[in-house]
DNA sequence: TGTCGATACAACCTGATGGTTGTACTAATG
DNA sequence: CATTAGTACAACCATCAGGTTGTATCGACA
């Protein structure tokens, strides 16, 4: 669980719909694999195979209750996709300030603005 | 045409760690093409190719700027995208608070008479 | 303990993705 | 107007992602 909430399979794990539908329902954290199945036409191993996804990108847990796994949506890995947005935010925002300084101040010749990384 | 901002095609763009880099570089709206390129180490098709799925995600906009296209950052893509992480933690807080319910109120009536005991 | 419900996993097919090279269009500039 | 910087796009290739079916495991229970 050392990588378990990687920012790449985050997203991309909820660019399927059919994912980001099962993330929403296992927000209730109430259905196990096969009942989540039955809402979506498409047979039970790819399901299967959608929840493994998200397991792995950290966005929902497994539990075993009675003879069933019940899916729960595990928040940390939707505040992990959060907390990118809110940077690119933050960033956008100081982009907005700088543009704010450019018109007052007026100063020409900030030419090699450059590096930031992150 | 298309869907202009689909959210599938923005958690797909936002997947790819060279393309997030070029939505962070491209807030500051000041490198074409070829300059975002100079920063990856891979060819300058494969960078205008990872620009184009920005473009139709809806995250970023490429403006005519001498001879150059200025790339430059679409708030309004981002935004569709922590819309949809909103709407989660939403379900997710209104969980918390149904939980919340079920220990102070403890009147059943709501079963399914599900996951017989622990 | 034998059966059934629920889950896991492997093998396979197909289309999408991410990368390459090569060629062609467009607009400053000498 | 010929050249060249900057961009666009097509063809091609390897890998991955989403779906299928088929088989195996595992826990509950008559």
């Amino acid at each position: 669980m050392q990588t378990g909430t990687d920012i790449d399979r985050v997203f991309a794990a909820l660019a399927d719909p059919t994912r980001r539908d099962i993330v929403r329902r296992s927000i209730a954290g109430q259905e196990g694999v096969a009942e989540l199945a039955d809402h979506y036409p498409m047979s039970f191993a790819a399901v299967q195979k959608h929840v493994a996804v998200l397991e792995r990108a950290g966005l929902v847990t497994k539990q075993r209750i009675g003879r069933r796994k019940v899916v729960r949506t595990h928040a940390d890995g939707l505040a992990a996709a959060r907390r990118v947005l809110d940077h690119y935010e933050e960033l956008w925002r100081g982009r907005i300030d700088r543009m704010a300084d450019l018109i007052t101040e007026d100063t020409e010749g900030t030419d090699k603005t450059r590096e930031t990384q992150a």
